[in-house]
DNA sequence: AACTGTATGTCGATC
DNA sequence: GATCGACGTACAGTT
């Protein structure tokens, strides 16, 4: 590799299926061409999804403030304005912008630069590339109707059909029913006329589960003559959680994924 | 580009800086050999950043499930472990592994194959690649102590050698004073002789940071025999918590990011 | 290892 | 656009 041909390999790959297809023609270039990156960066923003290889430094400023030294990196700019720095660890990018942040390339002093704007709240992200090391260019699709199974409120849709497994007798009066306090995930009837409050969690409930729990309950009974109780489902209660619904006499009524998996299964 | 140089363009690029240095060589290949991609995936897996476009399906299955159609996609494995499969928007993954997943490739059916597996909880990523258009593998960096500025935890301590920034003639008791409820960020004792309770939040704060405060108040009563206030600190309240502070009676007290930059400059 | 709380959380739904 | 709660949240710190 010569310095010769920097900005000269750059090459638009075709492949069997992509020429009747063109959806998955890419670029990739090696040792960019500062100008040429910054060209080719600034028209594909749109439209593709640009990944930088290559020694950078970052500097973030908006809600909160960081910096990046000089070091290797991986910087991914998407279409919907998402920039990310990863690097050889962890889930999370290290600095980010989330989408609707505009983004563009500029060469600064000779240095391939990337600036990323974004408001509500203002927050800036500029990367400076001294040694872009890779460029790639990538069409990439986005999955319409993506969905996860086995949320929450999956878990509410199963259960409202089929009250009897929270407890026996109870008969469904609302599901999301809005209160001032938020959300209540089920309300219900027991067989003594009481008021249920149902508040469901996917896995672990934590402590705040029956905070909420208690606020739905007290907003209840400000507004009801009847008496209101309060149940907790989830998987598992940690054990602060657990002491509060002592504390405020609710009833803790567990599930398991597998129940879940063979209710589904069912209905 | 023929069907015949497939796998045998594999290039390791060591710029000028890298000849020394020898920590920023990568390979970049087009159109990989199968075989190829997944022994070097295997071989690389442990020590660099792996990255793969190309028309992939993929199933998750653990705490909750999903699964992908064949679409073009990017997708990225990290040496601890982690693995990202990023679509044209988001800044978050469709589908992900945090670090500590055990991934290797394999070659099923003449397909390229990625499984990732993880425990605790036990999780399980299933990617078929069928058409790898393009195989990337970088040597990237990991900052050491990369610090965040403006975090909740710098305020905490900012206002605790200032404490009279949240209200004249306070004295700090203690800082992250441990309670069953959790840990209260700033306990003090006002002019009166009353505990007061100051919960931080760093950008606008919800109902759950006015409960969050109701609680370590309530415990402080428990076990306290003075008077116990409650002090909610952040830049701005939400119309549904300030409604709860009232109700309460707890004080407000705003802060601007300008006057922590201020203050930040004069310790 | 379990538990708790923060996050530049992000994201979607609802008002 | 503001608000609110879920998330396969991830992540760090503490017991």
């Amino acid at each position: 590799m010569t310095v010769s041909s920097r900005g000269l390999d750059i090459t638009t790959f075709l492949t069997e299926k992509a020429q009747s297809d063109s959806s998955e023609d890419f670029i990739i270039i090696r040792d960019p061409d500062i100008e040429e990156a910054a060209k080719l960066i600034n028209h594909n923003r749109h439209r593709r999804v640009i990944i930088i290889y290559g020694k950078l430094k970052a500097l973030y400023e908006g809600r909160a403030k960081a910096s990046l030294d000089l070091a290797p990196r991986i910087l991914i700019l998407k279409p919907d304005g998402t920039l990310l720095i990863h690097e050889s660890t962890k889930r999370e990018p290290v600095i980010w912008q989330p989408p609707r942040a505009v983004n563009y390339a500029c060469v600064e002093d000779g240095i391939l630069t990337i600036k990323s704007t974004r408001t509500n709240p203002h927050e800036t992200v500029k990367i400076e590339i001294p040694l872009p090391y890779f460029l790639g260019i990538f069409n990439v699709g986005m999955t319409e109707n993506y969905k996860v199974m086995g949320t929450e409120k999956e878990i509410v849709d199963l259960l409202t059909r089929k009250i009897e497994l929270v407890e026996k007798g109870l008969k469904v009066i609302a599901r999301e029913y809005q209160t001032i306090a938020g959300s209540i995930d089920i309300l219900a009837e027991d067989c003594n006329g009481n008021i249920v409050v149902i508040e469901v969690k996917r896995g672990m409930a934590g402590p705040e589960a029956v905070h909420q729990l208690k606020r739905y309950v007290e907003v209840l009974e400000r507004t009801s003559q009847r008496p209101v109780r309060g149940i907790l489902v989830a998987e598992d209660v940690s054990s602060s959680a657990y002491k509060y619904l002592r504390e405020y006499g609710f009833k803790f009524v567990r599930i398991t994924r597998r129940l879940l998996e063979d209710l589904q299964r069912q209905l």
